[in-house]
DNA sequence: GCATAAGTGGGGAAATGTGGGGAGAAATGG
DNA sequence: CCATTTCTCCCCACATTTCCCCACTTATGC
């Protein structure tokens, strides 16, 4: 279960930090690849495997399908964790998120079964805009709750 | 069952004490994540797992269940009992719900089925605003009568 | 009043996140 | 084919944070 967000750095190396609570599931390896609303998105082999069986049943006749499929695949890496916990995140994907300068600043963020990659300012944009929501989170929470 | 309502404190590490009534209840693990009007809920493992559930099982097609995923697990996180009875409060937590000063005063609620967590300040605010309306409990007790 | 438990504070060891150097592999150009 | 450059990977080093343990004070119960 991958809960909770953390302030790293993608070094000049292209080398970030995974949060040391997550490595115990990641033990078995991970994968990167590109996601929804310009983030990345890390899988543990497991997991990884199970999306990609669902994405590859998608109806190869419907064009959203086949859109998705391409981007779910033709971006993906395997990361291999160095000894000080460290990934290396593909330059492309780097570019794709926002997050190709020197040191640029990153929010890894857990999201139950995977995790996030996010440029820093694009995740506090997120943020603001939840936050202003009239319907606020906590609410939608609470509702959740009643089922 | 939690009942009844603690003043704690949490001290410049991040640390509050768990009341001891509440721990046997939550020796199987709790998570803390934010709530509604800007104070944190404790949940045991069970309570806490029901709702990520129903959190993940929104559609990642929806951008608007795609945030909500995103802010209720990045706001989330496990807390691990100390031999103290003591856990941990993340950063980010203590400052949504403005206990960041050191040694800040918290009021700990117990609500039935999970926990609330307080500024001590923002607590009596809502106390104080429920005594100026002495109409408004009786009459939602009442109603509650007739369920 | 005494004994036990509960809540609080602080010190020290270990883990975590980050930066940089250097060996080796891969790519490039002559 | 060799020499040079570039890139990748591994290791070490440092600052900071986190975690664990011990000690003290207050509250609770017999």
């Amino acid at each position: 279960m991958f809960l909770g967000r953390y302030d790293h750095t993608i070094d000049n190396k292209g080398r970030m930090a995974v949060p040391a609570k997550f490595r115990n599931e990641l033990a078995d390896g991970m994968y990167v690849t590109r996601w929804l609303d310009k983030c990345l998105a890390l899988y543990s082999t497991a997991a990884f495997e199970t999306l990609a069986a669902k994405v590859s049943a998608l109806p190869i006749s419907d064009p959203n399908s086949r859109n998705l499929r391409r981007i779910f695949f033709s971006d993906a890496a395997e990361c291999e964790i160095d000894k000080q916990g460290r990934i290396n995140i593909p330059a492309h994907l780097r570019e794709f998120a926002g997050v190709s300068a020197d040191d640029a600043a990153v929010m890894v963020v857990g999201m139950n079964d995977y995790i996030e990659i996010w440029a820093r300012e694009r995740w506090t944009q997120v943020q603001a805009q939840v936050e202003e929501d009239p319907n606020s989170i906590g609410q939608q929470v609470a509702e959740l709750r009643m089922l």
